[in-house]
DNA sequence: GGATCCGTTGTAGCT
DNA sequence: AAGCTACAACGGATC
């Protein structure tokens, strides 16, 4: 009698998940525990390190999780609100017949890490005869411990180099295609629950086991969880993540070969204002629903119909750059801070001006196109690409001049493709004080007008009335700058800049001036 | 070893 | 209207 507890940390997945597979398929199994931890002391005692968007996301994605188990298996997800190592502490102290096997997902985040060594270090000492797994995770293409270790390795800087690191890593088929491991289909079967642990045999003091369900009234009734609202087009969860790629990548060969990250303002599919203009799997490749193999292969598939757009900008390059940032930020010392990051330059950003802060975070800047991101943010959890640069940019070397430290904790609270290392890597880019940056004196106009190389389009503009609808009635012509427009056309719009609407809390283009000087002055120091 | 090139996605103003 | 140029000018890789 043996049984396996599988520890889905990164994995909310059937379909390529090592972890569970691998206790599908060992024989000396006879029962499995599937159980998910929410560590109080890594989401905040009252969820505060985790959006409102962010925890629905998730709890909707554990909801599918077990209700796959369910029906594909007759399995259950049991969760646990408590210290990791709580939970391993009570199931092997009351688990008498023996827990034979742990097997779960690496994650390569320092947090994670220590976590999987605490695991480890107490299995060793208190249960040598477990077999504890911490297999290489598919959320990335490359087992990142693997390749950093290998003497090919470099740090990438570049999608050259990162395109040469991975053809070294994977090689290259006849048709110049890598030659990326398959992704595991979902196991046939499972292993029963193991009798005796259920959802009442493991109260202590510490912690108890709940279902999804539980959990989800619980943290309805503490007023955590708000409903799902129409202005959001995610749901958690793996069935709908392999529905988006079926939808927006399987199904769409053209879509997928002619793709190209936008280059205008235009922030979502053409008038609608929900629907991102990309594919918007971000959030399930974060959360854990979907694999990152699994997602190349489909865009390899339809690669090989065609011609195809490459890397950088193809939807290959994508998963590239994201892999090029989790390589960097498992290898690169101190990756989310200014000192002692070799890939930060040390910038005085001076002090933390409370005040620009909040305006920007809860969208009241007065630029109503930075403002419109910021509000979707706060509500759906989902930003476009560009959207993201326009609002780093004015937040840090732009505008505003505050520590990118600031901007990327407010992303890694309301993203719902919150990730420690893409979150890092891309407001080190944007703050422009990276290698792999783009130059400091490039800045994003927070008020792209027709004459720049972002045009004005109907969408745009929707999109911004949309989410600040104090400027509904405004004509397109004034829609970035409101202020600019005369006082006739603000009353007939029945917003009047400075009360209905803020004023711009800097001058556009004095703050960019000085901020490219100062920038200058502090790398010169 | 100095010059040159390049970097996933800049902006403004002109024709 | 798309394309050119000036702006301001980094730093790593490459030749």
């Amino acid at each position: 009698m043996s049984t396996a507890v599988v520890w889905f940390r990164k994995c909310l997945r059937l379909h390529d998940n090592p972890a569970l597979s691998h206790a599908c398929s060992d024989p000396s199994i006879d029962s499995l525990l599937p159980v998910f931890i929410l560590d109080p002391s890594a989401t905040g005692p009252s969820f505060e390190n985790l959006g409102s968007a962010r925890l629905r996301f998730l709890i909707e994605s554990l909801a599918d999780l077990d209700h796959r188990l369910k029906s594909k298996y007759g399995g259950k997800l049991l969760i646990a609100q408590a210290r990791p190592l709580a939970v391993f502490e009570n199931l092997v102290r009351g688990h008498r017949p023996g827990i034979g096997l742990v097997s779960s997902d690496y994650c390569s985040e320092p947090s994670g890490r220590s976590e999987t060594a605490v695991i480890q270090k107490f299995f060793g000492k208190h249960s040598p005869k477990t077999d504890v797994r911490f297999h290489p995770s598919t959320n990335t293409l490359f087992d990142l411990e693997k390749t950093i270790a290998s003497p090919v390795y470099k740090n990438p800087k570049s999608m050259r180099q990162m395109e040469s690191l991975a053809s070294s890593i994977f090689g290259l088929d006849g048709s110049g295609f890598l030659q990326l491991p398959e992704p595991l289909a979902e196991p046939r079967g499972m292993p029963p629950h193991p009798e005796g642990i259920g959802i009442d045999s493991h109260r202590s003091s510490s912690f108890s086991f709940h279902t999804v369900r539980a959990l989800k009234q619980e943290l309805s009734s503490k007023g955590f969880l708000t409903p799902t609202i129409c202005t959001v087009p995610f749901v958690g969860g793996e069935t709908e993540a392999l529905a988006r790629m079926k939808k927006k990548v399987s199904s769409q060969p053209a879509f997928v070969n002619a793709f190209r990250k936008p280059r205008t303002s235009s922030t979502n599919s053409p008038n609608d204002p929900i629907e991102p203009s990309t594919t918007g799997l971000s959030p399930y490749l974060s959360t854990g629903c979907l694999s990152a193999r699994r997602i190349w292969k489909e865009v390899d598939h339809c690669n090989r119909q065609s011609n195809h757009t490459k890397p950088p900008e193809s939807l290959h390059g994508q998963l590239l750059f994201r892999e090029m940032f989790y390589l960097l930020s498992r290898s690169v010392v101190n990756w989310d801070q200014e000192d002692g990051n070799p890939m930060c330059k040390p910038i005085d950003w001076g002090d933390r001006d409370e005040e620009k802060l909040l305006a920007w975070e809860e969208g009241r800047t007065g630029f109503p196109y930075i403002d419109a991101m910021m509000r979707q943010l706060e509500t759906t959890g989902w930003m476009h690409h560009l959207g993201r640069h326009a609002v780093s940019c004015f937040l840090t070397r732009g505008q505003l001049w505050q520590h990118w430290k600031h901007g990327r904790d407010v992303f890694g609270r309301k993203l719902l493709d919150s990730d420690w290392a893409l979150n890092n890597a891309n407001w080190l880019w944007l703050a422009g004080v990276a290698p792999f940056s783009m130059p400091y004196f490039r800045l994003y106009n927070p008020c792209p007008d027709g004459k720049s190389s972002l045009n004005v389009e109907t969408s745009t503009a929707n999109f911004i009335k949309f989410w600040v609808p104090e400027l509904k009635n405004f004509p397109p012509r004034f829609i970035y700058e409101p202020h600019l427009a005369p006082v006739y056309v603000q009353k007939k719009a029945q917003c009047l800049i400075g009360s209905d609407y803020p004023n711009p809390i800097v001058d556009r283009k004095k703050s960019a001036k000085e901020n490219i000087t100062k920038f200058k002055l502090s790398l010169a120091a």
